[in-house]
DNA sequence: TAGGTAGTATTACCTTGGTAGTCGTTCGCA
DNA sequence: TGCGAACGACTACCAAGGTAATACTACCTA
């Protein structure tokens, strides 16, 4: 079951290399860069640790390291979303869903797309989890 | 804006805080020691650090501390699930619901539940935030 | 072929959550 | 009236996330 939980920066990585497939620290590091200042050396500090953690694999090209992924964006959200609902609402997704609204975060206009989306759902889905 | 994220342990003593609307450290052991066999030493530091956080505040009862919460259960729910909404949804409510219906972590009564509350909202219900 | 550079490896440090032992004080009871 | 129990204060560690300087290595080029 996983319990891969990443945080605020390796989840920013994630992004990336979900996004690219792959990517080098190098690739990683320009857009990090520009959104947070960070050094080189800190995107390869992480993305070892991650490897170690086994959220990302690597192989060589040249004198790069070319990360990617293998754990999907869906794993990390079930088992992250899983968390914080035994967590914060004893594992009820219902609760989740009435705090999301009674707190205003789902306005109007959202919870009708909502409603029609809660409405066709005979889609059965599974994806990779 | 506060930003009060809560460990594991944190969140099950302000639990019992919230509950009980104050607690001595003692009563709190109590409740963790059988359900996880804490210290009571851990119990008073944990208090302690959470203090220090400002998530909670003690008075003096002879010569036992009595601590109460001092955030509600709302803003923490609040500050956490709004963190997880940005880190893997971007912000988008919608989203973290169609990850919960995708994902089967919400079954077929249970969204029956969903719409009819979806269609009950005219309450504007303002909290603590 | 020597030197700079690109790029990874090592090492280090800070913070926070978690866990708990030991220390010091004080209160109540024998 | 002295001693043990109760209780908070201090101190200490570990793990993980985050951040980065420094060290090492190998390649490319003048």
């Amino acid at each position: 079951m996983s319990k891969h939980t990443l945080g605020d920066l390796q989840h920013a990585i994630m992004r990336i290399l979900w996004q690219n497939n792959e990517a080098t620290v190098a690739e990683v590091h320009e857009v990090l860069f520009s959104e947070r200042g960070l050094a080189p050396t800190t995107i390869a500090t992480m993305l070892r640790k991650m490897e170690d953690k086994g959220v990302v694999a690597h192989r060589v090209e040249g004198r790069q390291f070319v990360y990617r992924p293998i754990v999907s964006e869906n794993a990390i959200r079930s088992s992250m979303v899983g968390e914080l609902l035994d967590r914060l609402f004893a594992g009820d997704p219902a609760a989740l869903v009435s705090h999301l609204v009674a707190d205003r975060e789902i306005d109007r206009d959202e919870l009708a797309r909502l409603r029609s989306l809660l409405g066709a759902e005979e889609n059965g889905k599974d994806e990779d989890r």
